[in-house]
DNA sequence: GAACTCGATCGAAACGATTTTCTCCGGTTA
DNA sequence: TAACCGGAGAAAATCGTTTCGATCGAGTTC
């Protein structure tokens, strides 16, 4: 209920006193910080944050659009971007585009108006927001893309590498002996996906097989079908392993493959992307490519406090990160 | 970079008037409003939020502070406090506690600095916060518990009926046959655990076994171990069904069964909660009980709403939700 | 045609902080 | 003793809105 002008009136000085004592307090005589302090807590003051953003032209909000809460993934990377804000001493307001452009475009211009120190987004598709951040950076808000590299060379974006992703799952499944392998995932047009699926064709060689299993989203749903799919091969025509673009996918279709009474990995090995905890806890581990999710969001949220501190001297830049992977029952060699 | 000046300006009109289109547009003479919005679409002007907050003594953005974000049940919770706030016109901006005390008490304060609309929470334990919470209230910012209800008579709550989905558990898993039971979860000062277990209790007849398995935590590392105590019992002593204070128990009492050779549900049954829909996609599909998670989150905010608009009128009340069973493979007949 | 209405607009006072400039005063220095 | 310095606070400007009287014509009414 009370503002500075309470304050300060209780301690005998004027507002502005009052506001060094709170934000330079070196620069006011001890007898007359104690005195303010004393009128702080007495009152229980607590300052206004609209007020202080409204001066300083922005405030000490870090916003971040999700693409996809529901993904444990996106989870992980906030973590890393809770961290790096709580050493900037910074907030974050994570909302949700659920993968819905009309409704990220809402929450974008939501964030004009609130002029937040910075964005984080994971954009729903790469053309329609180019506008609308643009016009943030315009603004002088920073903005950082992450988990999607596909505006190359327009502003700083961090990604992980999903060509050498699915490469190393290709290495790894044809170690295994597989020759004919399937890649379950869709649509073709997110990039991730269609890297994923480019890295392991890459991987393998030729006499190997390939069977590409198209959905219309990364789902447990939509993996579900997956694996229905390969079940209902006959012997001959099953890939002996399926390599899934993340690890929802996989979690679907190894159910549906258990369901039918398919031993995994046995009869078909299953290998995840990202690495979710999920991926783990499943009755048959999953193996699963890693990316370092709290480092993504670390670093992202680096890179955004670096442009706002220097927007003159910043260069924009996209780091890449290299994932690796986890081996687990999901792969194991066939006994 | 533009203001609500410059648009009056180049509109060739007072400030108030621009305000006015973009409030109360009826206010204003045709002629004059299209040629203010003409000046708004030129300049690109959008308002400043911190400007309309500080002048409205509070923001129009809802403060959440969640529990557990790693817990999916937390992110459909808030997909339906999202829904609510959205009808009307409200932000919603998350924050996570992690459990940790500490920092819920950091994200509070924030909190009372932003001045938000009104602020949801799971608080990481029913004394500590109170003060705060109380702190908030005072200041005029309404304040519902959710998924907690253990702040009887404080003040809004809203929360499922924990003893009666105890009671739901005991009563399938008697009525399927088992008269052996363990409940596995903890720690048992958390309220939930303590009135699942209860109502799993209150469910069983004279002469029927029930064990406890006491755990730290309610995460799926903490369910493998108590998996693997199951496992580790000899046939006689080993209960025939596991009530798991959650499902991410579950899922890891279940990977650990498994992975000792024990079948689900043949062997051992399992019972998990909060119909995560990890639930439902694991190999062998998860029992459930199930609480409304949308209905609980949209409550909580339509609570909010009520609290704010009506700050004299209202009368604090806690809501309780019904829970039910949903029935799939990890419980079902025996063969 | 004087008094009144009424609709449309203006101008100024908040809202609560931060920051810059100005004043004051005791103490140094030449 | 005059000029200067520097520390400590006060005072005022400012950030961008909203809102509330005041104002000002153009019609109405008697």
């Amino acid at each position: 209920m009370s503002s500075i002008k309470e304050v300060a009136r209780l301690a005998g000085v004027s507002v502005g006193t009052v506001s060094n004592v709170l934000n330079r307090p070196e620069l006011v005589a001890q007898e007359t910080r104690l005195r303010v302090q004393a009128a702080v807590a007495q009152l229980g003051y607590v300052r206004n944050g609209s007020a202080r953003h409204l001066r300083a032209g922005r405030s000490r909000t870090i916003g971040v659009v999700a693409l996809d809460l529901s993904n444990p993934f996106v989870i992980d990377v906030l973590r890393g971007v809770e961290a790096a804000a709580e050493t900037a001493d910074l907030n974050v307001m994570v909302v949700n585009s659920s993968k819905d452009a009309a409704r990220e475009a809402r929450l974008l211009e939501m964030f004009e108006e609130e002029r937040p120190f910075g964005v984080l987004i994971t954009p729903v598709n790469a053309e329609g927001q180019d506008r609308r951040l643009g016009r943030l950076v315009a603004r002088g808000i920073p903005v950082v893309v992450f988990d999607n590299s596909s505006r190359q060379g327009r502003g700083c974006a961090v990604a992980a590498d999903d060509v050498l992703g699915g490469r190393l799952a290709g290495l790894h499944l044809r170690e295994r002996g597989h020759r004919h392998i399937a890649f379950a995932g869709g649509p073709f047009t997110v990039r991730q996906v269609e890297e994923r699926h480019q890295g392991l064709a890459g991987a393998m060689t030729p006499g190997d097989r390939l069977t590409v299993i198209p959905l219309p989203d990364l789902t447990v749903a939509t993996g579900r079908t997956a694996g229905e799919q390969v079940a209902g091969l006959s012997r001959a025509d099953r890939p002996t392993a399926v390599f899934c673009a993340n690890d929802l996918v996989a979690l679907g279709v190894l159910q549906e493959l258990t369901r039918h009474g398919l031993r995994v990995p046995d009869d078909v090995a299953i290998l995840g992307y990202d690495d979710i905890d999920f991926a783990a806890a499943a009755a048959v581990p999953l193996s699963s490519i890693r990316q370092p999710r709290e480092q993504l969001g670390h670093t992202a949220a680096l890179m955004l406090l670096e442009e706002a501190n220097q927007p003159d001297f910043h260069e924009h830049r996209q780091v890449i990160f290299q994932p690796d992977l986890v081996e687990r029952a999901s792969t194991a060699r066939a006994r």
